[in-house]
DNA sequence: GGTGCTTACTTCCCAAAAGAGAGCATCGGG
DNA sequence: CCCGATGCTCTCTTTTGGGAAGTAAGCACC
């Protein structure tokens, strides 16, 4: 009763993640928060679904993105090594953007999120239903 | 040409994720859009690792985040059917959150993003390094 | 020969959101 | 009669993000 009940009901499922020291889960804590962003999310599909692209056929995929965003998110990644930037000196300017094999991994890496979103957004829409039932009836 | 040249370079993977229409992948982009944030992705590893946890536990393993970001985040996860929030009548008050099945789902397909980070910190470190010699060349 | 077009940014301004920190409500114990 | 423990909630400051305008530089066109 005094300690966090550590309780005998988590059946049978040892550890999912093996984390090795508390150094390296602050690292990865830290690149979680760095990798975890919507924006770098929808530019690794669209890079993994395209191959190479220019920056505004890039803007043009995601449909919604700001120039300053999609800049500020591209450099990030860049920064990361997730993807080359490749600047063709030409009038007017072509920069061609494409994943690197790290990109690339991380992308399959989120594979079973979209997977996991394309299946189960019926189900959030029911769990959000559910609850602004409830708070109504409160 | 009038296409997005779905290049013949493309070494022999023909798509990646089965998406069927612009709707639901609209749906599905909103869904990861709320979904893809820090604190959601480290509130679910915590309590997938721990199990039922109360408001200041999950404070205390996560360690840096504020009680007005908890308590949003965890509410918008109650929101989307992430977990539910019990709320024991007593005094002083005990609320426990569980991640749901849903919840640990979403938890589960997050699990290679994890493992990407721990295995590949070390080539992201090197990656900003280069980036950051290369930048002071130019 | 001047004007405009194109692309990939960059900068400015302002609204929106994130985040830190203090306050609040409750009741048992001293 | 006041303190502490817990789970928020409110306020204030900092950061983020969108939209629009500006920039550079060669090339086509009138």
């Amino acid at each position: 009763m005094e300690s966090v009940t550590q309780n005998g009901s988590d059946q049978g499922r040892p550890e999912p993640w093996p984390h090795s020291t508390p150094e390296v889960e602050a690292l990865v804590r830290e690149m979680i928060g760095r990798v975890a962003d919507k924006w770098t999310l929808i530019l690794l599909e669209v890079l993994e679904e395209h191959g190479t692209l220019r920056f505004t056929q890039i803007g043009a995929q995601v449909g919604d993105i700001s120039q300053k965003m999609l800049t500020k998110t591209l450099r990030q990644m860049e920064f990361d090594g997730l993807l080359t930037r490749v600047v063709h000196p030409v009038i007017p300017p072509r920069v061609e953007y494409t994943l690197t094999p790290l990109g690339r991994s991380l992308s399959e890496a989120f594979c079973p999120v979209w997977l996991w979103a394309e299946a189960n957004h019926a189900a959030v829409m029911q769990a959000r239903a559910r609850f602004t039932e409830n708070a109504a009836h409160e």
